[in-house]
DNA sequence: TGCGATTAAATCGTGTACGATGTATCTAAC
DNA sequence: GTTAGATACATCGTACACGATTTAATCGCA
């Protein structure tokens, strides 16, 4: 590689990653579309399904967003009778989301999706995991910088 | 892994890609800000040092977005200076992106961002190939599917 | 005890993404 | 030459992302 030139488009890890991220998202669409869910909000419903009444905080800790962005999106999700948002009576400050109990009932369905997605993947569990801690190495030295 | 059990959301590929690409924004973003570019306007550029003059369609071939997300972002580069665009003379329905001056000399720079993005990923150009090209393998796997 | 510093969410503005739709242009078959 | 259908781009509405700022609550320390 010139060190003068710049990669054409194709070559660059950041542009297979930015559309690999899009076609992911989109082989989830039709199946969450059949939920009422976004990406997005699946991702939250998967984080408090592991742990209920985290905080904002805490789930843009598990997320990697802040709360400009999770905000609005648990408002949503709240307007959808998915979870329940209140302050933490012990620090006011804090907001601690909590599954309702259809927010609850849809993980249920979300077996399902994972399994549809490893199909549409064209590849094996094994596979994806060595892939997925590759991948993971890489955000993690790209955050570390 | 449990059929009926969705798995943690640090266990799920579909989040290793979110965030793995948000985190390369992230990366990217200081070293684009002095361009006064964002990621995507720098990945419509690269496009265009590829190739100059493509059609709004092309590019949205290369960077697998549509119109309705590629015209307003060349609109916003052609106010900057960066591009032009204009309807093609043979097919008014196509309209032609073509670099101006300060379009093209940006190009000059922009190994030096690779560079630097290359140094932060702490891994080497065989190591990125290699998950570049597997991540293309899971991308064009699910498009196809 | 009081008050500045810190922390946690929320708010605001800008810029993607994208489904659905609109509009102008081109092509093909008559 | 007309016109139905296809094509290319633009427009609109909704939902992320995120930097910067605001607001409210808590903490730390004299």
């Amino acid at each position: 590689m010139d060190a003068t030139t710049a990669l054409p488009i194709a070559e660059m890890i950041c542009f297979s990653l930015y559309s690999a991220t899009h076609a992911m998202q989109h082989a989830y669409k039709p199946l969450l579309e059949a939920l009422g869910l976004t990406y997005p909000q699946y991702l939250a419903l998967v984080a408090l399904w592991g742990e209920d009444g985290q905080t904002v905080g805490q789930l843009g800790q598990a997320l990697q967003l802040e709360s400009n962005t999770l905000t609005p999106l648990l408002k949503r999700m709240e307007a959808q009778g998915l979870v329940a948002r209140a302050r933490d009576s012990r620090d006011e400050r804090q907001v601690r989301v909590s599954l309702t109990a259809p927010g609850r009932e849809m993980q249920g369905r979300a077996a399902e999706i994972q399994r549809c997605i490893l199909e549409k993947s064209g590849m094996s569990l094994a596979e994806l995991t060595a892939l997925r801690d590759q991948v993971n190495v890489l955000r993690d030295q790209l955050r570390g910088a």
